[in-house]
RNA sequence: GGCGGGUUGCCCGAGUGGUCAAUGGGAGCGGACUGUAAAUCCGUCGGCUUAGCCUACGAAGGUUCGAACCCUUCACCCGCCA
């Protein structure tokens, strides 16, 4: 990863910059000398998603321009929920679970920031500065500084107004998060704060608190939302769930399996928000798509660089040869045990003892299928063993389907693969 | 607090006593075509010990031979009035 010198423009590049305050003034704090900035991740699930990549890396490219990045973690406002961009109020989690996921976000975001030298990054979470804050202390000193009207106005609660309303709860929400933004000033002269294009309100809400309280100046800029050819936004799988950053909940062979299938349109948006290839590649990457659309190169780019960034280079050849021996064709067979072993790691396996089970079992199982789903998938056609279509609702393995004597090899469609492991 | 309207499968939405596991659309899944793509076409789309059975139309009761559909109570949502 290259230094970058001028963020700015790299960012409106990569497509990154929706809207901003007063730009030029932006440019030229950025130009003056290093900036600390911040954007906050509240702990909505049990990993950061692919999506979240968006604006973690963002805080890297500011990182990687000599700014200093504070990646914040909302163990507060993850406790009241945001209402920006819901149609519906938010289900409220315990205390527990909150302070189990801040912990997991921390670890995660720690992966892509650096934290040494000037420009070091730093972990925060909004619960320090609001955990001791008294009710009375917070209508007093916070929400006197905040006309309902402006509050009113705001598109997160005027969208929630029109489809339903929404609680107290959430409408005090953009008044913790300017509370963050003028704590951060305060602590470590953090100036500028980035987010999707849905927490605009939000951050202008913490401008002029700041300007109230402080006298203080600061800028805001948004990415635009992102969404895909079929109008998804970015990282959910076609199964319409989050490709997560966690190995336990997609697994590094599934994230370049979803990398591999990014549609043509979309590949050279993906490349250039989820990684830090540069603008000559990613150009390139452009016109090996168009020209050879077959090769996929932007697509495999893509995978490659991504799977490393998550889970490391090593990971990477890992799922590169599952890859190519799943995808390989016909002759399974004649893939040497190694191989197998390594797909095993890499796609959804299955152990078993004892007698065979039924085809149908297995695939229920390792695919977390109903059997019901099992079965369509034979009557359907699109049941596989060892690459052989299995037609036969009651099939039962053979003795020697076992390749080598230990694995079988199960798919449902194209992409389903299974490996199932006898055990000794 | 009063009156009226609503709550149906992943989502939207039809159904207003039997022929309803419930029309249609979207999403998903499988097949064909391809590039493990897109578009298109075909099929499928609650569960199970699958020619059958079980569970489901906000919740709980009731009427009936039979209820998603009728009645009662409750919960929540949306209007109008106070």
């Amino acid at each position: 990863m290259a230094p970058v010198d001028d963020v700015l423009a790299d960012l409106e590049w990569r497509g990154l910059v929706a809207v901003t305050t007063d730009r030029e003034a932006l440019a030229r704090d950025l130009a003056a000398g290093p900036v600390t900035l911040y954007c906050g991740f509240d702990p909505t699930a049990d990993s950061l998603h692919v999506g979240n990549l968006v604006p973690l890396f963002a805080l890297r490219r500011f990182q990687l321009g000599g700014h200093r990045p504070l990646a914040l973690a909302g163990g507060a406002t993850g406790f009241i929920g945001d209402p920006s961009g819901r149609t519906s109020e938010r289900q409220l989690q315990s205390p527990e679970v909150i302070a189990g996921r801040v912990k997991v976000l921390q670890a995660q975001m720690q992966r892509f920031l650096s934290f040494e030298g000037p420009a070091g990054a730093l972990l925060v979470d909004n619960l320090d500065w609001t955990a001791e804050l008294t009710v009375l202390d917070f209508l007093r000193d916070v929400g006197k500084h905040f006309p309902v009207n402006q509050m009113l106005a705001r598109e997160s609660v005027s969208a929630r107004l029109e489809s339903g309303g929404l609680s107290f709860t959430e409408f005090s929400y953009q008044l913790l998060q300017s509370l963050d933004f003028l704590e951060l000033h305060r602590r470590y002269g953090c100036t500028l704060q980035v987010g999707a294009t849905d927490q605009w309100g939000n951050i202008t809400a913490g401008l002029d608190y700041m300007r109230r309280v402080d006298g203080a100046h600061g800028h805001a800029l948004t990415f635009p939302l992102i969404t895909d050819a079929s109008g998804q936004k970015i990282g959910k799988s076609t199964g319409g769930g989050s490709v997560w950053l966690d190995a336990r909940m997609t697994s590094p062979y599934a994230l370049w399996q979803f990398c591999l299938n990014v549609d043509d349109r979309d590949v050279g948006t993906y490349l250039r928000l989820l990684t830090f290839v540069g603008r000559a590649e990613v150009e390139a990457l452009d016109v090996a798509t168009a020209e050879r659309p077959h090769a996929r190169a932007a697509q495999r780019r893509l995978a490659d660089e991504l799977v490393a960034l998550v889970h490391g280079p090593d990971e990477v050849r890992r799922v590169q040869a599952a890859s190519a021996a799943l995808f390989g064709g016909g002759a399974l067979g004649e893939l040497d045990e190694d191989t197998l072993v390594s797909a095993l790691s890499e796609a959804p396996s299955l152990q078993v003892s004892g007698p065979t089970p039924p085809f149908v079992e297995l695939l229920a199982e390792g695919l977390s299928l109903s059997r019901s789903d099992a079965r369509r998938a034979v009557k359907e056609g699109g049941a596989y063993l060892n690459n052989t279509k299995v037609t036969d609702e009651a099939a039962v393995p053979a003795d020697s389907a076992w390749l080598h004597g230990r694995f079988l090899v199960l798919r449902k469609g194209k992409r389903n693969v299974l490996v199932v492991e006898r055990q000794a």
